[in-house]
Formats: structure tokens, sequence, C-alpha cells
DNA sequence: GTCTATACGAAGATAGAC
DNA sequence: GTCTATCTTCGTATAGAC
């Protein structure tokens, strides 16, 4: 077997994801990320153009696989029918922990790095996020819809920030979890434990 | 009457309010809001000491009221017996809400810029926003778990997480809402909204 | 006690030589 | 692709005016 090095580009995304996860985006110099890179200052600059470029670049990367299982499952579950909403909800939450169910640390760094990036306090960051998860938004809220046709459609556009909301705070804790909810640890347990709570809050929290 | 004019003190620390709740505690210089508080660059330290310790006291300020809300209306319920799981939910986000219900703007903006304190990248930023919540937090858990005899522990503080989390998502658009959710600028619809989601998530969303 | 002017070292970003 | 030089802006510290 070969053991690839890897490449300059592939150092400081990876380096990105996890000192953006860590400090976020403004907490988290150029220079720290180059040095843990063993890459030069000026590296960022020549393969990315900007350290938003980077950021863009590491949001886009992270956010592929997620955004194609979610696809996937949504294609799967629309050729069977009409999905419940707690179908939908599963297949919206567990690509985004699958992460770290199924990639340890490297995918709980990822799912860290989603997290705070969905929550920056700047538009524009958000902004990023939001632009790599709209593909799918728009067929979960209408699916959503349809699931849930006595919610009003501004009650269901309500419940979906919430989903999305809770999903990246769990994913940005992925690595640093409050006290008395430790054994939300093992991300199976957190997955069942958020998908029953907001299946119980669609259910019979939105207003018509 | 007078019209007393606001002190240096008093001017960084709205503006301090302001600006972090836009761009986050890294993103804002002390630059920016040493000039937009017509204050010499270096009034923050005299007055304050350091960046952080700026921040500090501007929490602080921001949440004291909240607190003391709380923890009347806590008080008040325990009173009259046993708290219900909606009265607990209700007597925690209403007072978070109630800065931009009764305050008009510049209660959205102290909302905006609680919510965003409370999901900074930094943990030490974050541990902040904590400090200054935690005398109440130990209450509630306790009378949530009382009110919710069947639903384990470590449920019980999950759905706390999760509430906590919400309403600082909430607070932190309180200027800058999501396409489709614009009547929640309505902070009335948008507390009874969220109140209506948890209440249902914590009656039948916990695990035993 | 309050506030101002000024300076220092660290960091972000980029242009151009190699 | 890499490295160096350079410009700007950052948080902080200090000396001294009012």
């Amino acid at each position: 077997m070969d053991t690839p090095v890897e490449s300059t580009r592939e150092r400081l995304l990876n380096v990105a994801e996890q000192r953006f996860g860590e400090g976020g985006y403004e907490g988290t110099s150029l220079r720290a990320i180059t040095v843990a890179a063993a890459a030069n200052i000026a590296a960022v600059n020549y393969h990315f153009g900007s350290k938003e470029a980077l950021l863009r670049a590491a949001v886009a990367r992270a956010m592929a696989p997620v955004n194609t299982e979610r696809r996937r499952r949504l294609d799967q579950l629309e050729a069977k029918g009409r999905p419940s909403a707690e179908q939908l909800i599963r297949a919206f939450i567990e690509p985004g922990l699958d992460l770290v169910l199924r990639r340890g640390d490297r995918g709980a760094i990822a799912a860290r790095f989603i997290g705070r990036v969905a929550f920056d306090p700047s538009p524009r960051i958000r902004e990023l996020y939001a632009a790599e998860s709209d593909p799918v938004e728009a067929r979960y809220l209408a699916a959503l819809q349809a699931a849930l046709p006595e919610a009003a459609p501004e009650s269901v556009a309500f419940g979906y920030v919430n989903m999305l909301g809770l999903l990246a705070l769990h994913q940005s804790q992925a690595l640093t979890r409050a006290p008395g909810t430790e054994d939300l640890d093992d991300p199976g347990k957190l997955a069942e434990n958020l998908i029953a709570f907001l299946v119980a809050a669609f259910d019979r929290g939105l207003r018509a």
C-alpha cells in the first residue's frame, strides 16, 4: 500500500477544520494554521486566495458528504410514498451526526467545525453555511409540510430552524460536552435522544 | 427634568453590547468600540482593564434583569406548590424574550448580544455566560425533574441544554430573522411558538 | 479620578522576487 | 509553489494633562 503524503492543500484544510472548530474563524490566525500544517504563511493565499476562501473550501468539503447522504435518504423515502415527520427528521439529523458515528475523532472534528460555522456571529460566515445547506433545505421544508398538513407554513419553517439549530448545537459540542450530559458522548444515544425530542416537538408543538 | 449625559463607562457598555452582538467578540475591535462611543482608545483599559473585562461587564449588565425576573417567577411558582413543566419553561423563556418585548430596539440589541455570547466559539467566553446564568440553573433543573418524574436525569439535563440553545438561537436572531419566519419578529408570537415547541418536546420527547 | 496622546509587539493580508 | 518584505490593524501599556 502507498502512504501518500497529504498535499499542502489537504493539510491546510485539515488543520483549518480543526482550528476553526476550536477557536472560531476570527479567533484563529492564519499563522497558527500554517505553522500547524507545516506550510508557509503565504500558502493559504496561494492555494485559496484568502482566509475566508479557505473557510469556504473547508465548509464545502465538510458538508459535501452530509448533503449527499441527505439527498440519498430523501430520494429513498419519497420513492416509497409520503414520508412521516419522524422519517424526515431522522433523515436530516442522522447524516449530521454520522460524521461522528462513522468517522471517529476525525468526524467529530468536522462536526464541531460545521456546528460552529452554523452559529458564527458574522452574517457573512453563516451565509457560507446556509449556501452549502440550501440545496436540500427546500426539499425538506416541502416534505415536512406534506407530513404535517395541519401546521401553518410559518410553523413548519420555525420547526426547521429549530431542528437546524439544535443539530448545530450538538455538533459544535461534539468534543466539549456540558456537565450532566456526558453520556451523550455516545453519538448513537445522542441521535436517538435528539430525534425523539424533535419528533415530539414537530408532532405536537407546532401551531396551526 | 435632567437629561443626564451618559458616562463614558455607560457609553462603552452600550456600544460594546451592540457591536459584540453584531460581529462577535473576536470580530469587533476596541478601536471600533471606542470611536463609536466617542471615547479614547485607552478608555476601555482604564474603566474595565481589558477587552475581556469589558465583555464580562456587558454580560453581567445584560443578564442581571433576566436572572432577577427568573428568580422572581420561580419563587412565585414554588410558593404555590409543584410547578408544571409548562410553567417552568414559560418562566425561563419569557424573561429572555421580554428583553425584546419590553425594551424595544434597545432590548433586542441586548438579546442578540446575550445569544451570541452563549454560542461564542471560545470556551472562555461561553464560560462567562454560563457563570452568569448558573445561579438559577440548578433550581430549574431540580424543578423540571420534579415536574417530569418519569424522565431520566440525563434526559432532563438534555432538555434543559436544548431549551437554553433554542432561546439563545432566537435571541441572537432578534434583529436578523431567517426567510420564512419573518412573522416571528413579533416577540409575543415567538415566545408562544417557542414555548409550545418546548413543552411538547419536554412532555413527550424525553426518554426514561 | 478621568481622560488623552502615543508607542510597542503581534497578527492579517498581499505583492513580488525567486 | 515558496519565501521575504511590507503595510495595516489589532490589543495593551504607559506617561502625563486636566
